[in-house]
DNA sequence: CCAGATCCTTGTTTCAGATCAAGGCGGCCT
DNA sequence: AGGCCGCCTTGATCTGAAACAAGGATCTGG
């Protein structure tokens, strides 16, 4: 009997594969392989073979679209638990980046194409969660194409502290909330479609206004969620 | 015995259910319901219940996700064979309206729903679309934020003439291409995050370029498929 | 064939955010 | 300590696209 890979996984209750039985899992385990990434390292480049897919374990990566002249937009943040990669396509169409060291549970795509296809329940797990990714993507279209630059900002520090808050759980708008920033400026700007600048500009703005404290660059209060809120017109 | 609904069917060779034997096809088709709609009629509000999924037979639908205050944005344009609604959400994320005069085949999301969990290579099917929509709506991402007017109109006009030679075929940039847009500048500017009056200029600059001839509003000839390449910066 | 409603184009003005430019922190290494 | 480097802020200027405005073209139904 082999020692179970599983059993230190930090996501074990919340990936893909939760919701396999634990022979299942077993079997998928055979097949897995554990890779860690430093912050900065990419895991997949756009245009190369597509040969692996993988749950995320710590850490955050980037999803990156890019012009050939080098512009670049962030079209997804990746968090632990997460899933990663893009089955079924020979190519992959993103460049996927850590933003932070990061530790990743990875499976050779065909063979995972394959435990998918055997494995009804893991297979419709995956379906609702690239459902969800999509709706994810689109209403991320709106904010993109039609929020304001403060908009953007406000959207981004409620999200993010949305995101903060999952493993701890906060309730609300109306108390403080204090959380660290998982990105630079430069990040968030690529997230949000803009320049650093006027990210940078923004968040003084809502520090002026009393709406957020920034105790360091990458600390910040948000003190008057409701106001925050409020700076948010996407539905 | 039962008459075959789907015989006539015009998407019959590209629809999810194309994946399906004839025995299983009778079961979807027995609780499939065709529905017209007529030209900017809504086939599904956001924000209420997600009862009904469908293919489209025919004409264009518009996905559409919009700010509390009225700002819209165009997310998804659906065609004809495509796959439209959310199977696993309660709610409906997005409003989805006939551009032109539609055809569907629906079917209530619950049997959907249950009838792929038992047939498991279209389940495999809508899995790999909809990962081909995810790459689309990040693909527009890029697109949204980061490119100029006019690249952002040029990346257009390409993509509506691909989707216009996909029934008849078409090769390539060098020979000019004619065909009809199917929108109106409008709804390209909602497409493209941006107002009338800029796809308008855009569109007169490219005439004026003489890369593409307008005759009449809605009919476009592609003179010079390389220079209009030449001026989508996108990969 | 006319009246009204869309839809489209073009001109002018305005403005939000990009770009250019210059420091100011703060962490890290030697 | 001191110096370097990456990150962040702030200021000044510029510019591309929005907003505003005014017709012209095209379609529709009576």
């Amino acid at each position: 009997m082999s020692t179970d890979i599983c059993a230190l996984c930090p996501v074990r209750e919340h990936a893909l594969c939760s919701c396999l039985s634990d022979e299942e899992r077993v079997v998928l385990a055979g097949f897995c392989q554990r890779r860690r990434f430093t912050a900065g390292e990419t895991v997949m480049w756009a245009g190369d073979e597509s040969r692996i897919c993988a749950n995320l374990q710590s850490g955050v990566l980037k999803v990156v679209a890019a012009t050939t002249d080098g512009r670049e937009q962030i079209v997804s943040l990746v968090y632990p638990a997460d899933f990663v990669g893009e089955p079924y396509a020979t190519e992959t169409a993103f460049t996927v980046t850590a933003l932070s060291d990061a530790e990743l549970c990875t499976f050779p795509r065909l063979l995972f194409e394959r435990f998918l296809e055997e494995h009804a329940r893991i297979e419709n797990l995956l379906l609702q969660r690239t459902f969800k990714a999509l709706n994810e993507a689109r209403a991320r279209m709106l904010t993109l194409a039609r929020l304001s630059a403060g908009e953007k900002v406000a959207s981004l520090l409620l999200e993010m502290a949305a995101q903060a808050g999952r493993c701890r759980c906060q309730l609300g708008l109306s108390e403080p909330v204090t959380f660290d920033l998982p990105m630079t400026r430069g990040h968030m700007a690529d997230v949000l479609g803009m320049t650093i600048e006027t990210v940078s500009r923004q968040l003084t703005k809502l520090k002026s206004a009393e709406v957020i404290v920034l105790s360091g660059a990458r600390t910040v209060t948000i003190v008057d969620g409701n106001a925050l809120k409020g700076r948010t017109m996407a539905a």
